[in-house]
DNA sequence: TATCGACAAACTGTCGACATCTTGCACGGG
DNA sequence: CCCGTGCAAGATGTCGACAGTTTGTCGATA
């Protein structure tokens, strides 16, 4: 377990991460966990194995613990959670849909990995559609949602005046979904939750770059203040902007081209020595 | 099946699909086949068989041979493509992440049932997308490519004026993915894929409302001049209007009420004379 | 020393079996 | 006659096993 904290690209071979991840059923995972559920439509569509799979592997690779190119034997898997390998193969089905896993017939499985061609190409469908649903929130929105709003960007600013850069990116991402749900189109946010997932950990990226904190907290305040004033040509032309000021920021950082280096994880050998085995 | 392990996808096992449904498969299924094995990127990423069940199952939809609500068990279909569930039920989920089929833990697979919100929703997304592809068409196209949208929408003409339905739809389908590839936005192309997929049975009822099929074909000669005379706005604005029109038809037509009905279908008698057609 | 080829380990895809659950149907009560 | 309850057929989810590939490693060769 101790092994499990390595910050450095650590292969998932072996049992790096072995114990955390057998009790991470039930207890361990936090409120991202059911975030990522809840995202996935997992509970509604699938068995309890696999939507524990699928959970401990989507979050892995959202939180950096799974690198791109990773692989991610099925195998391994199965042992890693006590089950056969069917429902692993069926939770790493469900995250391919969703980008972040690769999967090409008799190949191993790996963590998807990024290209900035395709980074770009995402945050411009989102600037787009995330134009589309200001749209309909200038349109759709009552007064009580106008209000949560306001109180949810009100929270972002205090995070951003604080350094809070955790909690500022979760109350972005639940701004953002929040502003989908209100905007009453449910294939359109089925779409975009897709997009954010792929993207979780460039915006992650995106906020730490220096003075992106502030910035981007302003930008949400504007963005809200369109809203409330009901100028829809506005708000969808902010969040443009604001997407579109995320890609550079994740441009800028240089972390596309780190985090696609080939890794080429080595196979164990056979003698056992893997350092601290199950 | 026989170990046979061709490259080339062979067609369908003939032997146990005797009914009306083992008719439409065989002859008819050249190019669609290969049309929608290319649009849900199967033959990169799946085992022959699983392409082979995915694209049946896929075609019977698309081409109304499976109705909406339809149960899609496992066993079946396993049993007509003598396989087991493991591959039937891998391509059912592809085909679940394409919406066109409902997946939930413990019940039958069925056909995706559409809802009228639905319907306005995908159109909604879509009206928006392929304004952005109009854009990017109108940037990125070169000289050949126009040309080559010009020849596609001057056979269009040629099929509307001769009253070809079935050939005019599937130009339209081509020609709204050769601009998606011009527009050189994979991820855009793969969401419009897959939207498009959702309502192809659709757009088959829109051009079949009357006087629809040289309205079409007017819009599509005008977008496409649009393009030519690289009018960005003008050509997005003028796809959007298409879209919507399509939409409209949609409604009109009242296909959705009818599809949607309750469609229970009958327990077959185990004697496996599956008496009455399926 | 570097390269090529063959071996062996390990992984994937598929299968049939089994436990559990859903669902249609029959039966009994109101 | 209609409706709720229980049962049995049948479907799903999961498992362990097996065959066929992929892939790393080792040894032979120049």
């Amino acid at each position: 377990m101790a092994e499990c904290s390595a910050t450095q690209p650590l292969p998932m071979t072996g049992s790096s991460l072995g114990e955390g991840a057998g009790e991470a059923d039930d207890g361990a995972l936090p409120d991202r966990a059911e975030q990522l559920v809840r995202w996935l439509k997992l509970s509604e569509r699938r068995q309890p194995l696999v939507v524990e799979v699928a959970t401990w592997v989507g979050l892995g690779i959202i939180e950096g613990r799974l690198r791109p190119g990773a692989d991610l034997n099925s195998v391994e898997l199965s042992q890693r959670f006590s089950t056969s390998r069917t429902p692993v193969r069926e939770a790493l089905m469900l995250l391919e849909q969703e980008g972040l896993v690769e999967l090409r017939a008799r190949l191993r499985p790996r963590v998807a990995a990024f290209t900035l061609d395709r980074v770009r190409e995402i945050y411009q469908v989102r600037e787009h559609l995330l134009a589309v649903v200001a749209r309909l929130v200038v349109e759709r929105a009552g007064e009580p949602q106008v209000a949560e709003l306001g109180r949810r960007v009100t929270r972002m600013q205090h995070q951003a005046a604080s350094g809070d850069i955790e909690g500022f990116f979760w109350s972005h991402v639940g701004l953002q979904e929040r502003m989908t749900e209100i905007a009453g189109n449910e294939s359109l946010k089925a779409i975009l939750d897709s997009l954010a997932l792929r993207t979780l950990i460039l915006r992650h990226v995106s906020l730490e770059q220096p003075g992106r904190l502030a910035a981007s907290a302003d930008e949400q305040d504007r963005i809200f203040r369109a809203i409330e004033a009901r100028d829809a040509d506005l708000a969808a032309m902010l969040i443009s902007r604001h997407t579109r000021a995320a890609l550079e920021m994740i441009e800028r950082s240089g972390w596309i081209q780190f985090a696609a280096l080939p890794q080429r994880p080595r196979r164990r050998s056979r003698d056992g020595t893997t350092g601290p085995a199950r």
